[in-house]
DNA sequence: CTTGACCTTCCCATCATGGGAAGCTTGAGA
DNA sequence: TCTCAAGCTTCCCATGATGGGAAGGTCAAG
């Protein structure tokens, strides 16, 4: 078991947060500054391990770091509202609801090209045919 | 109609590529350095523009800069094997595949979580209560 | 010739992450 | 007590694709 206080290295190990990512939190004020030994080392809480493990399940999710800012915060709220809390988790599914369909949206046309393709000696190539073609709007 | 040759704001018009874009794929030797004026202003054929828009398509494909790089060499190859092409958007297509299943997974678990949320005024949330739990393995 | 639109290069920012250098601190063993 | 490795500090740089903007040169229409 862990002695608490812990230097960064066991605070990235017990995590899961890389001790590079502990830093750039503080920096970036995602995570408030550790508290420091007298030789300047940054000492960690359990409640601070803590912390960065539910930052780093967030992430897993897929939680940008501002929008991991915002849960953050209801979660040291006691008088948090969960419908704050949900319509959060609800913003990202909503967005990872997009990128999923663009890019299922691309894939079914690489498939389909990929399909046409003969895959062989000579060099006749759909892909390539439609990659140059003129159709396919701006971005 | 254009008359060619163009300035690169008009090849970025006519491409669909940022002028930005357009320097910053010849610094990085996906595309080779275009012409120049004799007062340094760069110059683009006809050709040069439609390989451009080959560029954006690919883009579009969500296709790596490095995965376009070997696209346009097979573009240019008349003598290439169909086979190579087609080895590159099925890597491309496992690739998007990989992405696809891992926001997948995420979203499953969001909705699930959200599910379970009242999303009232109580602070009460398993979403929360989810995030800072020991399990969910590193990343 | 002036003016405005366009071009040039260069630097900075994004977002999350990692690599590495130079230098200080700590703890364990001789 | 001295020493040495491991671990910590800060600082700078890189990724990958993109954009913003500044300072200054060029071109074409009036």
């Amino acid at each position: 078991m862990l002695q608490f206080p812990v230097n960064i290295g066991d605070a990235a190990a017990a995590s899961g947060v890389s001790a590079k990512m502990i830093r750039h939190y503080e920096e970036n004020g995602l995570i408030p500054p550790a508290a420091r030994t007298d030789s300047g080392y940054r000492m960690y809480a359990e409640t601070d391990v803590h912390m960065l493990r539910f930052v780093r399940r967030a992430r897993n999710l897929g939680f940008s770091v501002k929008r991991i800012e915002g849960l953050l915060g209801l979660w040291r709220d006691r008088r948090r509202k969960s419908s704050k809390v949900k319509a959060l988790a609800l913003e990202h599914i909503t967005e990872l609801d997009l990128r999923i369909r663009e890019m299922t949206e691309m894939r079914k046309t690489l498939v389909h090209l990929a399909h046409k393709c003969h895959g062989d000696d000579r060099p006749d190539c759909p892909i390539l045919e439609d990659l140059s073609s003129d159709r396919g709007g701006a971005k």
